[in-house]
DNA sequence: GTAATCTATATAAAAATTTATATAGCGAGG
DNA sequence: CCTCGCTATATAAATTTTTATATAGATTAC
């Protein structure tokens, strides 16, 4: 289960399961979203089997925190999911399903109109990807080849980001000329 | 739910239920997968919701086939489904989780074979894809203009699809050299 | 001061998905 | 003629994910 192999990677900097929630909206919404009520129980279960371990912390704001890090035993078992080689194959893009049955509906002004809803909202992600990319080179003098490996790995996955959400900005111009040009 | 709604637009034209996880597994591997074990509880009910009809066929080859097709109320609740704007939001890329963590590997090597694999497997994959566009590009004179509707949809999603798979490939390869450049 | 918002943890119920397994006819290859 | 693989349908069990809801202290805005 690659949410349980997430976690994992996530808290071996120790983190509660708010600021794991936080990890998965702001630095993960590329490409992997999780809720509050599915990361509890599975935080519960993996230090059960002894994966994580718990630390009970006061906290200024609000009730006391529990925090969770990663135990020894919880890396090799990251380490093993990594090493079986990438999952791939496995993923689900529900607006490309709504692409392919988009001559259900019944004008061509509608069809347009799913690809501009989709553009315009693959372009402000667009825009908010490359300022987190453009903060980044600021910060790192001869970016990206002095970043530590911590900060490294991460970027590859933001790079990707980048990458993937100008492809589908890209794709929707095209379509949208496309979809004109057969009146 | 957008299984169901995937199901009620490929039922548009009668087919069974072995006939729609094929669909699956050579058309839609693109942005979806689905097991048979999914697909036959979610045809019955939508049968039962009366989204779908059945009529029984005999079958040349084994036991009798179960051909479904969509009902009006069925192409109703699928045009609702797009109408109501693109899903977005929602992906996940396991192999994505793995490079965020890929420093948890203890060697440069093997940082370098995961990249490799996987950029075996698009650039595999992203060959498949092109042939297929091949395949329609010479079926077709005044490609893609004079494509029917009901085909051209669905190579909007083989375009994004040809396009995202070559994105990876790409980055694949960035991200080696850029692994190299750290030694 | 009080209402709204944020931090924080959690459970219940429903729905979706995966993995494993069962059955059975038919055709092809040896 | 017998085994293997393919077509075809299906269920059981386990797991994962989503949606909704409950609770409660602390902070901020008005």
């Amino acid at each position: 289960m690659s949410l349980q192999h997430i976690l994992l990677g996530i808290l071996q900097e120790p983190k509660s399961g708010y600021d794991v929630k936080k990890m998965f909206d702001e630095i993960f919404s590329n490409f992997w979203s999780a809720e509050l009520s599915q990361i509890y129980p599975q935080l519960k279960k993996l230090a059960e089997k002894g994966k994580l371990s718990i630390t009970e912390e006061e906290s200024s704001k609000g009730p006391n925190k529990k925090v969770y890090q990663t135990t020894q035993q919880g890396i090799e078992e990251l380490v093993e999911w990594i090493e079986q080689g990438p999952v791939v194959h496995t993923e689900r893009h529900a607006y490309l399903g709504q692409t392919f049955f988009l001559n259900s509906l019944d004008s061509t002004q509608k069809k347009i109109e799913f690809m501009q809803s989709l553009h315009k909202e693959m372009n402000q992600w667009h825009q908010h990807l490359c300022s987190i990319m453009e903060q980044a080179k600021k910060e790192t003098k001869n970016f990206p080849y002095d970043l530590s490996d911590e900060r490294f790995y991460p970027l590859l996955t933001l790079m990707m980001g980048v990458k993937k959400v100008g492809a589908i900005v890209e794709w929707c111009e095209e379509a949208i000329e496309l979809i004109k040009l057969r009146l």
